[in-house]
DNA sequence: CCAATATGGTTCGAGAATCTGACTACTGTC
DNA sequence: GACAGTAGTCAGATTCTCGAACCATATTGG
């Protein structure tokens, strides 16, 4: 079994976790819009940069953008340090559901560290700290 | 930076290396397409085992399939035991390509070891193993 | 033995996510 | 001030995915 696919297991199995809480608590929104909403910063964020860390491209993150626009998750706002850009900023909504995320996301964790260990996990968390210094292209 | 989101570094890297090693040596198949390569055993799979091993409906493995017979990649034979099932082998060009994804599998993941070093790599792969239990529905 | 139910697979229709290419509006530089 | 570069969007197409409905064959209970 190569090491990538055991990679995804784990990575898998979060995602459908943390969606299916989410919209068990009445926040409507996919995956790949989730993946924009978690990226958002706290004083906004640049399509540009969402979609770069996001690993899409501009136009796609457009897209996810509208709809959680739509849906009322975030909002548009100019960018003062530049005429061209704009900061796609949290709404109240967002901020409620990227918390539950946050919070499944936790709980889920918690399982792992209890049928891991402690250490194991800690041990686990190092070596994927390393490992995407050469995975990773966006630092 | 969540565990999950970690695990999904290496796996993303891996996929696009995959991908591209693949196109570069003339065999077009999709990631998604590749999934159901991959797990095509030597004397044929089931449509509904490679849809139950690649985390897919048997409606998205019967689409692939047919893509990857289109393309040569594949063939459908009848099950011997069991008039109702089919079984999907791959044709000299999917083993190729099989093995060349194969081979560059083998190539990232040595850099890997490269990078963390022989037991931390060992360790990494027991946790993730184990992490398995837990997040993998299919055994 | 056969009716009822289960299983393997396909077709159809729809929606989500993604890309490439072409465009507008603005920035910064020479 | 002209012009190359950057931020974002729009349009069109493709790929992947699922749910619902369906057909053919297998299995099982009476």
């Amino acid at each position: 079994m190569n090491l990538a696919l055991l990679c995804y297991f784990p990575y898998r199995a979060m995602e459908a976790r943390v969606v299916a809480a989410v919209e068990e608590a009445g926040y409507a929104f996919t995956v790949a819009q989730g993946r924009i909403l978690a990226r958002v910063g706290p004083d906004g964020t640049r399509i540009g940069d969402l979609a770069e860390q996001a690993g899409v491209t501009k136009q796609t993150a457009t897209f996810l953008v509208n709809q959680l626009e739509k849906a009322g998750y975030v909002e548009r706002v100019p960018d003062p340090a530049d005429a061209r850009a704009r900061l796609v900023r949290l709404s109240e909504a967002g901020w409620a559901g990227v918390a539950i995320a946050r919070k499944v996301e936790a709980e889920v964790e918690a399982e792992w560290v209890a049928h891991l260990g402690e250490s194991d996990t800690a041990a686990l968390r190092r070596a994927l700290e390393r490992l995407r210094e050469v995975t990773d292209p966006y630092r």
